[in-house]
DNA sequence: GCCAACGTTGGC
DNA sequence: GCCAACGTTGGC
């Protein structure tokens, strides 16, 4: 069991989009990140949860946590011509890039990235250090925790 | 909208 | 295999 981090733009899917969709779930296409896959692919397992977080918006951080509830499979975005996802190098026997589905487990308060910076506790963290682009991170399970408190 | 940081591509 | 050029991410 793993905790992780997983970034989104709320202009393509918020944590309200998430509520509304069937079973409040979703596929997590679009990775085109071969350390963000491989994290999918290799590591995530079911029931592995994650902080849903808020990129490239307003007011950048967590609101969200999920958990996984399908394992890796092939992201289907990769096979469709024109698509922005669309991947030529990838074919169905050899496909390049998966997904795993996450469902919602609840909303939480809008933790900001500014005020994540606060805690010494949580300097570590992927997401807080300099340059850091990658869109899916493991978290620690000690920086989980406080994380959570702070979520109470 | 700017731009630093980073990943990928492709010529050599 | 190097590395310059380019594209993308994402905070600000």
């Amino acid at each position: 069991m793993r905790y992780w981090l997983m970034k989104s733009e709320p202009s393509d899917v918020s944590i309200d989009d998430l509520a509304t969709f069937p079973n409040q779930s979703v596929d997590w296409y679009g990775v085109r990140n071969y350390q963000a896959r491989n994290f999918m692919r290799d590591q995530m397992k079911l029931g592995d949860l994650a902080f849903f977080y808020h990129s490239n918006c307003d007011v950048p951080g967590i609101v969200g946590i999920v958990e996984v509830s399908k394992l890796a499979y092939p992201d289907r975005l990769q096979f469709i011509e024109g698509h922005k996802y669309y991947d030529p190098k990838s074919t169905s026997e050899n496909p390049r890039w998966v997904n795993v589905d996450v469902k919602l487990v609840r909303k939480t308060r809008l933790l900001s990235l500014q005020e994540l910076r606060r805690y010494p506790e949580l300097e570590t963290m992927r997401i807080l250090q300099r340059g850091n682009r990658l869109s899916i991170t493991p978290v620690d399970p000690r920086e989980w925790e406080f994380i959570m408190r702070l979520l109470e």
